[in-house]
DNA sequence: CCTAATTATCTTATCCACTAAGATAATATA
DNA sequence: TATATTATCTTAGTGGATAAGATAATTAGG
């Protein structure tokens, strides 16, 4: 016999997390972009300029990979290669947040205000405990991946 | 100026989007299955046996993509292909649940006994929020990728 | 210093999953 | 019964991934 708020709760985090999949390839798709290329745009707004080694690693993609990442981006001007001046062999891909954001936000925009309107109807006390919950599940899930992708392989 | 708590969680539930693609991803190389073979095959254990063309309009995908995902599947022996009795154009994909449970349950298992360990942390009432802002947000996001996809189109 | 080893990215060949369009086969309709 | 429709499959072509090796810059050793 099982808890049965705590099966309905596993089974909704898991339907969140296909959910945001969906939209996030479909956001990409009407962007003109694919899911991979989207994702990664995303993270590079996010932690701004790296390198393309950097890049590799973090996406677990090859540098081949990474290089047809970047000059896809790079054809559509939304990051640009910069040769990093302490070491020239480094290609430092610098987002254009000006022109990324002009692109995805539009697209994000309804859905950005629905979200807001969500939030703001949760109490204080209440925004605490989802912010809580998400922090200790990011964590959880990054481990996850990080020993999967350790062990073995990729 | 802005409400410092929501660009917080904001930022988190983007973060926790990103993690959980990883780590599926994650899971499903470990699998030996492609991301996206891994997710539909999640849907097909979650709503059970549906036809391909069900499929098709559930996922997006052409109806020859899902007949190479049925075939990849087949020959794994993670699904089998039955012809329905009322109509023998459609095909029902019905999946073997025993066998792709033991494939990905201890794949799932240390995320599942964190993910339990931290639900646990969390009082009842606590739970409740969570779980309403799962529901919301999800239909949210689905109400947000439906509209994308059907504005011309994909 | 100068050569060899290492490091960072790019190139090439190949593969795999996707789309688009049309083929095939079963069913519904007139 | 002939025709239209529906459900899936097939085929040709494309795009993004890998693996392995090439190129170019930096570091280390004698």
């Amino acid at each position: 016999m099982e808890n049965e708020p705590l099966r309905q709760i596993r089974k909704l985090s898991q339907y969140y997390a296909y959910s945001s999949i969906q939209m996030h390839e479909a956001i990409g798709h009407k962007a003109g972009l694919s899911g991979t290329d989207h994702k990664y745009l995303g993270w590079l707004i996010e932690k701004g300029e790296m390198t393309a080694g950097e890049l590799a690693n973090l996406t677990g993609l090859t540098t081949g990979a990474i290089t047809g990442l970047i000059d896809r981006l790079e054809k559509k001007k939304l990051v640009r290669r910069k040769f990093a001046e302490d070491d020239r062999r480094k290609v430092l891909i610098a987002p254009d947040t000006k022109k990324i954001m002009a692109l995805l936000q539009p697209l994000y925009k309804d859905f950005r205000n629905k979200s807001e309107q969500l939030l703001a109807s949760f109490s204080q006390k209440d925004l605490k405990v989802i912010e809580t919950y998400f922090r200790s599940a990011i964590e959880i899930m990054e481990a996850t991946t990080h020993s999967l992708n350790k062990k073995q392989s990729r």
